[in-house]
DNA sequence: CTTTTTTCTTGATCTGCTTCATTTTTACTG
DNA sequence: CAGTAAAAATGAAGCAGATCAAGAAAAAAG
């Protein structure tokens, strides 16, 4: 069952009896997602948090017509509005599925009453946050110091596994740059090689 | 005393009876730092997680010879190099005062005593470690989707107590541009105006 | 104050990346 | 598997923002 994939993930950040591990994972429901299909769409506030089973999303900002990715997420990775789903207001992004997918997700209210209910689900999502935070001050300061190239060659080395699953012209918006350009500086790179 | 601020911080965000006030506070110390004292330096873990109670403060790298802010702090802020300081490995950043400054800062190994010992206490620090998640979202957003001059703009907007403490070299940096180009923004605004 | 250092400004030139327009390739769909 | 839609590649031209160099202003130090 899709939960017990949800729990070894927990697990892996906070010891749970059988008891916890039971009534943490009692409010998420599974859901089926088609690709191409939004989970999260502007003005609509989100209403979960959802821990990707199986398949791909993308998180992304459309800007004067132009797409803007904030975010991809494959197994064990969360996915949501972030912003949305903690303030509960309105969304600003657009979240879809990138493949045929399987989320776990859970209600905001019944995230609050987890957290509230035992102290190990609190810094479960306290790590969650934390580990969530240090990685975008690390994507920041990369964005700050790199070229288009570095950034593209940085995802490379960081999520090879993402490289087959994502679209280019989503990466490439993912990474701050038009899809051309990162077109021209993979086939520069294809070139350099022979 | 300067813990009283931390504990008005604090109080905004979980209610605390006295004793766990005192609690929380205990096992944080005050520091002095003067302007141009660094408090984090690359290669060096940083140890403390610390409240600005007075000052301001910057975090930044250096990357072939180029500055690139990754933060400021004022009053009620928290710095650190985040990610140095959560997973206790050797800092990349440097955080350096920009006015003489006062802190509270906390041990790593004494704040994950007090988050075992008190719900309430992992309870805020979830809470500090999710708004921080959320505001570098909306700024690695807003980031892809604006120009440099709309990016100062909104700096402007959103935080306009920063503007007269901070260096001009540092907000262009900390905004992604030279100190050139953001002084060129601010003067043709300056014409338009007249 | 006066000197020195740091920060900010201004101009000239250059370039990394974008834009636009078109073609080729790949992936879906009936 | 044919037809259509979506994604990626390619070329030419343009521009937002960088770089370099020098001077002006402001702030810090003596």
């Amino acid at each position: 069952m899709s939960k017990a994939q949800l729990l070894q993930y927990v697990r892996s950040f906070v010891s749970l009896t059988n008891e916890e591990a039971e009534q943490f994972a009692a409010p998420f429901e599974e859901v089926h997602v088609k690709k191409r299909q939004f989970i999260v769409q502007p003005n609509f506030t989100s209403r979960h948090r959802a821990f990707v089973v199986k398949g791909a999303f993308r998180s992304y900002a459309v800007h004067d017509g132009q797409e803007h990715t904030l975010q991809f997420a494959i197994e064990n990775w969360w996915v949501s509005d972030f912003n949305s789903y903690i303030y509960q207001h309105p969304a600003t992004l657009f979240v879809v599925a990138l493949e045929d997918s399987i989320l776990l997700q859970i209600e905001h209210a019944k995230e609050q009453e987890l957290k509230k209910a035992n102290h190990k689900f609190e810094t479960f999502f306290r790590i969650m946050a934390e580990k969530g935070l240090a990685f975008e001050h690390r994507r920041i300061i990369f964005n700050l110091c790199h070229s288009a190239e570095a950034r593209y060659e940085n995802f490379i080395l960081n999520f090879p596994n993402f490289i087959q699953r994502v679209p280019q012209y989503a990466l490439a918006s993912y990474l701050g740059m038009t899809t051309e350009f990162l077109s021209r500086i993979r086939n520069k790179k294809a070139h350099r090689r022979s």
